[in-house]
DNA sequence: AGCACGCCGACT
DNA sequence: GTCGGCGTGCTC
């Protein structure tokens, strides 16, 4: 007998596991592994979607096992390829089965439910008003719990009955088109038949005549706009015509393009694509990590080893972040690329997602690009893997499944046996130190394709401006720049670096900044308690009333909002035309967009904005960048702060002189001297690299150790800390001396959504044992006495705090 | 998650 | 005595 191994959509820890089932007769002929099924599943039979990830042979069993109900798909819509996947993302990020297997899948493949009440005995007389009505009643998602005891006592006497129904909200979107099936010949022939008095009739078959020299059918809708629908009718019933439901993929890329052949490559481009290539040839599973700065042409190596997939009937999947912050880049594919492109981000409609999955499932799109979750495209025979700007956080996802697209294209490099790229002008410490071992091959692009210079970076130092200028948010070589370009109507744009505002404690005399004695990390305000803290080991202490360097008392919390500064700046200039973007005016859908192209067409003289504005602008009337505040995210309580930081500086250096007029940038800072914001001025990662690498080794940080978090929760503090402890009492055992644990301490904030947090850190290098004891752990406070405790891993979090 | 079973307190 | 509260365990 054959059983199916089925994954069921109930995401907790005890049914994280898959479930037989018995495949009915009439089923097996079209059961397959990757299908998605219904099944009943526990006591009250309801209706689940379900993942059939095996089917095996099994002898009798001794308890009668429930067959499949229904199937869902006619196609799987796993390959075996992402069937693995999904097994290995649960097991390499501590998270369910059925969540890895439901993002790896686009949205609408997830089941939804609805609940019908179905009355049995409609004379009963305490029967709730609105179920008196012929016809079974869904009951909406927020049914209160009294109502819904009420019912439950109802089906137990019998009067009603539950009936749970699952749904497919995959729908294809369809149109109604008539069908061409004969020749113009014989419209013309049965439209002479047709007696005179039928005049419209007679134009319609003329019409459609015509029309079957360039096409199988037209669209209803075209036709409607010439005949009316009586007419349409009347033909149909004299099956004059046939009408059919054709599908309509809704399409995100325009159906023109303007094609654009490869470019020519420089010396150092042209040694790159050779290397790649190469890889691609022989199906070598490597990964290349491009360093190239602003400017080197690293866009082009990726089309170009692209098209060498292609040139081999492979397919390419290219990762960019945030695909809609650069829909230059996406542009650019497709011109080289065409038809064969798919695209794939957070912007699309689910319907449009789906569409764009299902090209690609069906082989018809060779090329897809998008950001994180496009690392799961069900794209086969995959010749090379590219992900662009590797450096940013935004690859990694910060809810369950905890996975980092990285990972995941260096996963699927090895199973398909292709290069993975990794591209950035400043890669992350992890790939560039990996580089530096030999596990990746390091790919260097020194030069700009344009011979143009990069742009003079000048550093302001604020401590001076406080005394000379009045206003704090700009100093004066700041505002005089900014004059300069409105008197020659030129574009500036500001940075605003709101990351961290307010949230940490700086003396505005020489930029201390107070930090942990145990962890070298900046302690984090906390105005409930008046106190700071430290994110990693939980250490305390009060607020400083004096600098502990210089003993000045202009120490506090440091931060600035866009809104301050816009109208700063709006009074400094009263004629010049402002584009503010931040979180707030670019919420609403193409917001975003709309704004960067009104700058792009010269109807703002300054934009100012957040991080959102460093990455991928390219505007060539730009010739200077402000950076009005670096230092806050070096407040940040994160060993990576001075990577962020740099990263942020180069990239937004980056963003002026793109075109024929030189550019420059100034940033203006409290910590003139630290290495991170001189190393952005000269913009040179490779000594930034080395120096980073030196204080990430005092430190025991990444990307010498790896870092584990371990994250529980309950609505009891009391509870969440006591949890936080019987965690650690387990991990210790499954650790070696080594390994460095930290905490646990409270989380920075403590209550989210009323309940309290608590972590655990742990630094590792080689520790056999920690994923099964992590497992072991999982398990445990599954079963134990908290029952309300939520506990979460992530395996190399980003954000610590 | 959702359901049943089962064991204790306050009601007809 | 029993109704119903929720704590506990199981779902092919």
């Amino acid at each position: 007998m054959k059983i199916a191994k089925v994954i069921v959509d109930v995401p907790v820890m005890q049914t994280n596991r898959p479930f037989d089932y018995e495949i009915p007769r009439a089923m097996t002929p079209l059961i397959q592994k990757g299908l998605r099924v219904v099944v009943s599943f526990g006591k009250g039979n309801r209706l689940l979607q379900g993942y059939v990830v095996d089917i095996v042979d099994k002898q009798a069993v001794s308890t009668p096992l429930k067959p499949i109900v229904d199937i869902i798909d006619l196609e799987p819509v796993l390959t075996p390829e992402l069937l693995e996947l999904s097994d290995w993302l649960a097991k390499s990020t501590y998270a369910f089965r059925i969540t890895c297997l439901q993002t790896i899948l686009p949205g609408v493949m997830r089941g939804s439910y609805d609940k019908v009440v179905h009355v049995l005995q409609p004379d009963y007389p305490q029967l709730p008003t609105f179920l008196k009505q012929a016809a079974p009643v869904v009951l909406d998602d927020q049914v209160g719990k009294s109502e819904l005891a009420a019912l439950l006592k109802l089906r137990q006497a019998g009067v009603i009955r539950f009936e749970y129904q699952v749904h497919n909200k995959a729908k294809i979107k369809t149109q109604r088109a008539i069908m061409l099936s004969q020749s113009a010949e014989s419209l013309l022939q049965q439209a002479q038949a047709l007696p005179e008095r039928l005049k419209k009739q007679k134009e319609l078959l003329h019409y459609l005549a015509r029309q079957t020299a360039d096409a199988d059918f037209v669209w209803v809708k075209t036709v409607q706009s010439l005949f009316s629908a009586s007419v349409l009718k009347t033909a149909l019933k004299h099956q004059l015509i046939t009408i059919k439901a054709l599908e309509v993929k809704r399409r995100v890329l325009p159906d023109k393009r303007v094609a654009e052949a490869p470019r020519q490559l420089l010396p150092d481009q042209k040694r790159a694509v050779a290397a790649i290539d190469q890889a691609t040839n022989n199906k070598l599973a490597k990964v290349f990590l491009v360093e190239g700065v602003t400017g080197s042409g690293k866009t082009e190596v990726y089309l170009q080893t692209m098209q060498r997939a292609l040139d081999l009937n492979k397919s390419a999947l290219m990762l960019v972040p945030e695909i809609a912050l650069t829909p230059q880049m996406v542009q650019r594919v497709f011109q080289r690329f065409g038809n064969q492109v798919a695209v794939l981000h957070s912007g699309l409609s689910e319907g449009e997602k789906y569409d764009e999955w299902r090209r690609i499932r069906e082989g018809k799109a060779k090329v897809v690009v998008g950001a994180r979750s496009a690392v799961f495209a069900p794209l086969e025979n995959i010749g090379i893997i590219i992900m662009d700007e590797e450096h940013e956080y935004s690859y990694k996802q910060e809810d369950t499944p905890r996975y980092h697209a990285r990972n995941v294209a260096i996963h699927r490099a090895a199973y398909h046996h292709c290069p993975l790229v990794l591209g950035s002008a400043t890669p992350s410490l992890e790939s560039r130190a990996r580089a530096q071992k030999g596990v990746y091959q390091l790919l260097r692009l020194p030069t700009r394709v344009n011979q143009a210079p990069l742009p003079k970076v000048q550093i302001i130092d604020m401590r001076e401006n406080i005394e000379q200028h009045q206003t704090l948010d700009f100093s004066r070589a700041l505002s005089d720049a900014i004059s300069v370009r409105l008197a020659k109507k030129e574009q500036s744009v500001l940075m605003l670096n709101r990351r961290g505002f307010s949230s940490f404690v700086m003396c505005r005399d020489c930029g201390y900044v107070v930090k942990c004695p145990n962890c070298d990390i900046s302690l984090t305000l906390h105005m409930d308690t008046h106190t700071l803290k430290c994110h990693y080991c939980g250490h305390e202490e009060p607020i400083p009333k004096k600098c502990p360097n210089c003993h000045s008392n202009k120490i506090r919390y440091y931060g600035t909002g866009t809104e301050k500064v816009e109208k700063e700046l709006q009074e400094m200039y009263p004629k010049a035309r402002i584009i503010r973007m931040d979180v707030d005016t670019t919420r609403k859908k193409g917001a975003y967009g709309r704004l960067l192209k009104a700058f792009g067409d010269g109807q703002a003289d300054i934009l100012l904005g957040t991080q959102m504005i460093a990455k991928g602008l390219d505007f060539p009337n730009v010739t200077l960048v402000g950076v009005i505040n670096a230092d806050t995210a070096l407040g940040l309580p994160d060993f990576r702060a001075s990577e962020r930081t740099f990263q942020l500086l180069t990239q937004v250096a980056g963003r002026a002189g793109r075109g024929a007029k030189k550019g420059e940038v100034i940033i203006q800072t409290y910590n003139p001297d630290h290495y991170a914001i001189q190393l952005a001025k000269s913009q040179d990662y490779e000594k930034f690299f080395r120096t980073e690498m030196n204080i990430r080794h005092q430190g025991n940080y990444p990307p010498y150790y790896f870092t584990v978090r371990l994250a529980c929760s309950d609505p009891e503090e009391n509870k969440a800390a006591k949890a936080a402890f019987s965690i650690l009492k387990l991990l210790q055992p499954g650790l070696s001396q080594k390994a460095i644990i930290l905490g646990p301490s409270p989380r920075a904030i403590a209550r989210i959504k009323n309940r309290y947090y608590y972590q655990i850190i742990v630094k590792y290098k080689q520790e056999p044992k920690l994923a099964q004891t992590l497992d072991h752990i999982l398990n445990l406070t599954q079963k134990s006495n908290y029952r309300q405790l939520q506990i979460s891993i992530d395996q190399e979090p980003l954000q610590f705090m």
